[in-house]
DNA sequence: GTGCGCGTCCGAAACGTTTCGGCTAGAGTA
DNA sequence: TACTCTAGCCGAAACGTTTCGGACGCGCAC
């Protein structure tokens, strides 16, 4: 009774197969498989025997026998830190999760425990051989990650550029990603242009600064050191540096936010402090989130093209993945201005 | 020199451990393992060398031996017409990444591919053992999923409840959800109260609407079918239902959105026909999305304990996974009125 | 007729674990 | 002293697959 019932209830394995199919279990492997040296017959007989018993490959098993199969799985650590309701990231996660899907990955997503070092969870994740690469969100500066990885030998995308490194594939925006906004600012006759900047750890943080300042420089312009400042992600921190920024003797006519959230906690800064956007500060923004377009004054921001964003990292990825070249080079997008209603002509001093 | 490269760089397999550790293989994986009958000293030598080799078991050949240890993964299958920008989906994953995280347990998205059969997606995941359970996400009202996953069964949680069906642990909102919103409506003087109802096959969808409906009789109201309407998921449905709902002859002087997005279209469209917000028409959202304090007028609605939903969701999967119980009780949420400037005293007519 | 090559097949070993059953030595008991 | 019991240990088999090395039979060239 109950070995009956097991072999009920058990998956078939290949031994029953074979065993249906009137053959070895070598030779059914092989035709499963399809290796050459079984003759056309015999591979039918196979495939009939397995499809009719419902047989699927234990996964255990193979990957055991062989350890390089994949496990067509691609891993994203999300910082412990994460900002739940940051849209950006939650829009991104959808888009890759599709364009995962089409090129035959699935995602796997994990956040480090608070106590534990978060290389930890990268390392389990590769022992346990749970994922076949990695995507790297939130790229610091000194990312330690990027040497664990290599050292590894594990394949592995970044989102972000580390201004010299190399070896690996990576997505980010073109140098002159914050030239439009500066541009606009610039044509709209403002000269005293502030930017409310990332933490600079962040290599996107980093290189958004650069192309801030270069773009100011580019337009003649003195970048006042007074005027650039860490407004951190958030909306209360856009607040504040906002409020400081604006209080200055001289201040500013007009504010880059190197992103929405920090924007749109500028708009309400200097809508406490009685100024009115645009007429008296012209405010940019970055990324366009939903937000964006809803608050009021609605914002002129420069968008993110997300869903290009989500298919290179995933295209990226697998390409290192199953190829595996050791060259790469920097796919870079191109974030467009959206002109909206918090920007306006520099006021007359 | 082939053989010391080898094993200088491969991982450390339990053999190395024994044979460093002096010991059986037997009782090695004993020791490591907490059996009872090995010795302490022996345990500690054993630990030791693990500890001294770096060992790590390797998980293939352990379930491949113990078919019912877990991978410690739930999976989630996202819907192939996902909404992307659906800022509540967003959210709850994140904050579902965060708790399974507390629990020891990682997540696994997928999206079913365009030509494949949904349940496909749920069969391979469970075939290769994958995953330990599922969660059930925008539950339909005749679900294939749970027939499926019942008789293969396999743990998951539903976010929503079926009528009358039980065996599976289930988070959903209390039945009177929709009850603050129509009672606040109420005793702002509304008579005509509509309702702006997602697709029914949707189990939320309805559990909703029969909310609405039984909190409008509750205060001895009618309702008025005409009131009622398919508004779908997004801004652009809400846009044009209400628009034909506030066409009517008699049209309704209040709107309860099942869904914040919806409501933003409400708003869009009576601004759009000229009605102002609240004083010819009150509107009330729900979810609480972070759009709905922004939007203007700023949007009375529900709010969604999103973080609850995501902690109770995993913690009922979890308990389902690890204990095998077979009665389970509905983790009910209240969702909280949220008061702001979209509603407001019912016309004089 | 011998030898070779080729197409087709198979047995057995291996991957790294866990576990079943049995073994030993010493302690406890009568 | 002889027996039983137990704590502690081990060898070998097993999980389901892939693959190495070889075997068989047949046609072909010499």
């Amino acid at each position: 009774m109950r070995v009956s019932e097991l072999s009920e209830n058990k998956r078939p394995t290949l031994r029953d197969v074979s065993i249906a199919a009137g053959l070895s279990v070598t030779q059914t492997s092989r035709a499963l498989n399809g290796h050459a040296d079984v003759a056309q017959a015999t591979r039918d007989r196979a495939l009939a025997a397995a499809k009719s018993l419902g047989y699927a490959p234990n996964l255990q098993a193979r990957r055991l026998k062989m350890p390089e199969v994949r496990a067509h799985v691609i891993g994203i650590v999300l910082s412990s830190t994460i900002r739940f309701s940051d849209p950006f990231l939650g829009e991104l996660l959808t888009v890759m999760v599709a364009e995962a899907s089409q090129a035959g990955y699935e995602l796997h997503l994990s956040i480090p425990p608070p106590d534990e070092n978060p290389l930890a969870s990268y390392e389990r994740a590769i022992r346990q051989r749970r994922v076949d690469g990695f995507v790297l969100l939130r790229l610091m500066l000194d990312d330690e990650r990027i040497g664990f990885l290599q050292g590894e030998g594990f394949p592995f995308v970044t989102y972000g550029r580390l201004p010299g490194s190399t070896g690996f594939p990576t997505v980010d925006e073109v140098d002159e990603s914050v030239k439009p906004a500066v541009d606009l600012l610039v044509d709209l006759g403002h000269t005293r242009i502030g930017c409310l900047a990332e933490p600079l750890r962040q290599a996107k943080a980093t290189s958004r600064l650069n192309s801030f300042l270069s773009a100011i420089r580019g337009r003649d312009l003195e970048v006042n050191d007074e005027f650039v400042i860490d407004a951190g992600f958030r909306e209360d921190s856009g607040y504040t540096a906002t409020k400081a920024l604006l209080s200055l003797a001289e201040r500013p006519t007009a504010l880059v936010a190197l992103n929405d959230l920090v924007a749109i906690g500028a708009l309400r800064a200097a809508a406490d402090l009685g100024l009115n956007v645009p007429e008296d500060v012209s405010i940019v923004g970055f990324d366009d989130i939903d937000a964006a377009r809803r608050v009021t004054p609605s914002l002129t921001t420069l968008r993110q093209p997300t869903t290009e964003i989500g298919r290179l990292l995933i295209q990226e990825l697998v390409m290192a993945i199953e190829r595996d070249t050791t060259t790469y080079q920097d796919r870079l997008v191109e974030p467009r201005l959206i002109v909206r209603q918090s920007t306006g002509r520099a006021p007359q001093i």
